[in-house]
RNA sequence: GCGCCCGUAGCUCAGCUGGAUAGAGCAUCGGACUUCUAAUCCGGGGGUCGCAGGUUCGAAUCCUGCCGGGCGCACCA
């Protein structure tokens, strides 16, 4: 609809331009139509007159009036009013409003879908933790909002491909690998040694280990005895992550493993590939990307003087085969305490060859608990963590993801766990579902009824002309604009904001009127306004990987 | 010291590509269940949008400077 008001606003300008010796320009390019917070305001409101006012010399209330007049008589509008400084208000005529319902009809399940993305290439890499030890929220507050970023590109018309990258190389996995072997001692009654690891999940995994490759192993040549603890404690630890995970709704399609990287050279080719191209220099005996011109505060070593290849190479080479495989646009998720890296990972997406503007990181912050009254931070270094599956548990994952979901991913989030469990209006999840639930019962009751259902374009639309069902249909019909706005912000959380709207209005409606009664065109009316609040509903808890139930 | 994020109702936060009287949820107070699920609805109170300047027809929104909180500033990943 707010397309439909854009062109019609768009052609009553150019018919007075020519006249008046407008020009698209001096609007700014384009007429901004928005919805104005205020209903009294009208359905959509127009700055466009104050705009070229500006641009022009003359009154924004006499181009305001010479736009009014030329709007009104479209047939779109019942009213078109200035207002204020030189604000145009429209007021879509009611039967346009119901009309238009159609259009959820129509697109069904795929309501909300636009094509925005023109089908380009886009990666999400997301949660990518290091498989030394079980996901905590922090990392389920990622993996839910770069899952559901995945699912509002798709939306978006993207072609998105998500992946987890697994740090499966370098110090982090020794010291997992001894961490494992020093429990094993524990558990064999000798001197642990150095546990760099501290959780008690290890001990489990040193059990099995133990188990797996008998108590023998623990006399091998410790290369051997920490190379197969390291390669079995990850794997263990990625199974673990891999099923929460799956729990969790969040999927991937591809899981990309760092070490196949090195074993395919691809990490020493990338470095001589920048090497070639001038982004390398060496001083101390060690290779530097020049990444300090490019917006970074100094210039990174990616080989050290011992040959050893830094974290930052390997993360290169995965890049560059992102680039390779042709995706344009590239969606990193990560922790916001790894911002710093943001300059440097922009330089070197540069150095590859790549718009650095291609490259959208977004950073997530901070998860606190709260519970008792009592909030709790995160620290990994304290070892005062609540893991992503204790969470899972306590809470359910419909609760857990919107709850994740519902602040915009700059900003801390404070995680009311006993809110999130409560099973009533109070918790924001289960309003939003229990608005589906009804729209579905009401279907039941209608069957009961005996009401025979008929097709769309039989049913006398004109008859919704109440303000709660106006003011409803409204509503549903944003869900285009909504899936819009987060897909430029890569923001997922208007989402959820958006849902409760849509709840609210349809429960006062529903409060207010009665869907199933003795008129029979007014019940096929309104029973077609509740299916398509069901299915808007449905379609956007499907885009924040959210259960739509029918009963509850 | 430098950089990034945040500072809006008692609490947690939207709103920030500038728009008309600043919103939601929780909490609080008061109402509504012979009627499609009360997991609902209706209503009230509650604010110098951190502070001070600037930009303009118009600033919570943009710019500058302060103040306060968080997080970073490795040849760790």
């Amino acid at each position: 609809m707010k397309k439909t008001v854009e062109r019609t606003i768009k052609k009553a300008f150019f018919a007075l331009a020519k006249n008046e010796g407008w020009t698209l320009q001096m609007a700014g390019g384009q007429v901004g139509v928005t919805v104005p917070k205020d209903e009294s305001h009208g359905d959509f409101s127009c700055n466009l007159a104050m705009i070229l006012a500006a641009n022009t010399k003359t009154k924004p209330r006499v181009i305001a009036e010479k736009l009014s007049r030329q709007l009104a008589g479209n047939g779109l509008f019942s009213s078109v009013s200035v207002a204020g400084p030189g604000f145009i208000n429209m007021t879509v005529h009611p039967d346009h409003w119901a009309a238009a319902l159609d259009q959820i009809f129509t697109a069904g399940e795929d309501f909300g879908r636009i094509s925005v993305g023109h089908g380009e290439k886009v990666m999400v890499e997301f949660v990518s933790a290091n498989p030394t030890g079980p996901l905590h929220i922090g990392h389920g507050r990622g993996a839910v909002v770069g899952d559901t970023l995945a699912r509002i590109l798709s939306w978006a018309g993207y072609d998105v491909h998500s992946e987890y990258y697994i740090n499966d190389v370098g110090l982090q996995m020794d010291n997992l690998g001894q961490s494992t072997l020093a429990r094993c001692r524990e558990l064999l009654g000798q001197p642990a040694g150095e546990l760099p690891y501290k959780g008690d999940y290890i001990i489990d995994i040193a059990r099995q280990f133990l188990e797996a490759n008998g108590e023998r192993i623990m006399e091998a040549p410790l290369e051997e005895s920490l190379a197969k603890a390291r390669k079995f404690s990850a794997d263990k630890i990625l199974d673990g992550i891999r099923s929460d995970l799956e729990e969790f709704r969040v999927g991937f399609d591809e899981w990309f493993s760092e070490a196949t990287l090195h074993d395919s050279g691809e990490v020493e080719k990338t470095i001589n590939q920048l090497q070639r191209k001038g982004h390398i220099r060496e001083e101390d005996g060690a290779l530097w990307l020049k990444t300090g011109s490019a917006g970074d505060e100094k210039d990174r070593v990616v080989r050290r003087a011992n040959g050893v290849t830094t974290y930052l190479a390997a993360d290169l080479a995965y890049h560059k085969s992102k680039i390779d495989r042709k995706y344009s646009m590239l969606v990193n998720v990560w922790g916001a305490d790894h911002h710093g890296y943001v300059p440097r990972m922009k330089a070197a997406v540069s150095a590859l060859g790549h718009d650095p503007e291609k490259l959208i990181v977004r950073l997530v912050q901070l998860v606190s608990l709260k519970r008792g009254g009592q909030t709790v931070a995160m620290s990994t270094r304290e070892g005062v963590f609540t893991t992503l599956r204790e969470i899972l548990d306590e809470v359910g994952v419909d609760a857990t993801r919107y709850f994740f979901l519902m602040r915009s991913s700059d900003s801390q989030l404070e995680f009311d766990v006993e809110l999130a469990k409560r099973h009533s209006s109070d918790n924001p999840v289960y309003y939003i579902q229990y608005a589906h639930a009804r729209c579905c019962n009401i279907f039941v009751t209608a069957k009961e009824t005996g009401v025979k259902r008929i097709p769309f374009d039989q049913v006398d639309k004109s008859l919704l002309t109440g303000g709660d069902e106006l003011r409803l249909i409204r509503k549903l019909l944003m869900l285009p604009d909504v899936v819009d706005a987060c897909a430029r912000s890569c923001q997922p959380h208007p989402v959820t904001g958006y849902l409760t709207e849509v709840a609210a209005f349809f429960h006062y409606f529903y409060k207010h009127n009665r869907v199933v009664t003795d008129d029979e065109p007014l019940t096929h009316a309104r029973l077609a306004l509740v299916e398509a609040t069901m299915m808007v509903i449905r379609n956007g808890l499907e885009i924040l990987g959210i259960d739509a139930p029918r009963k509850m």
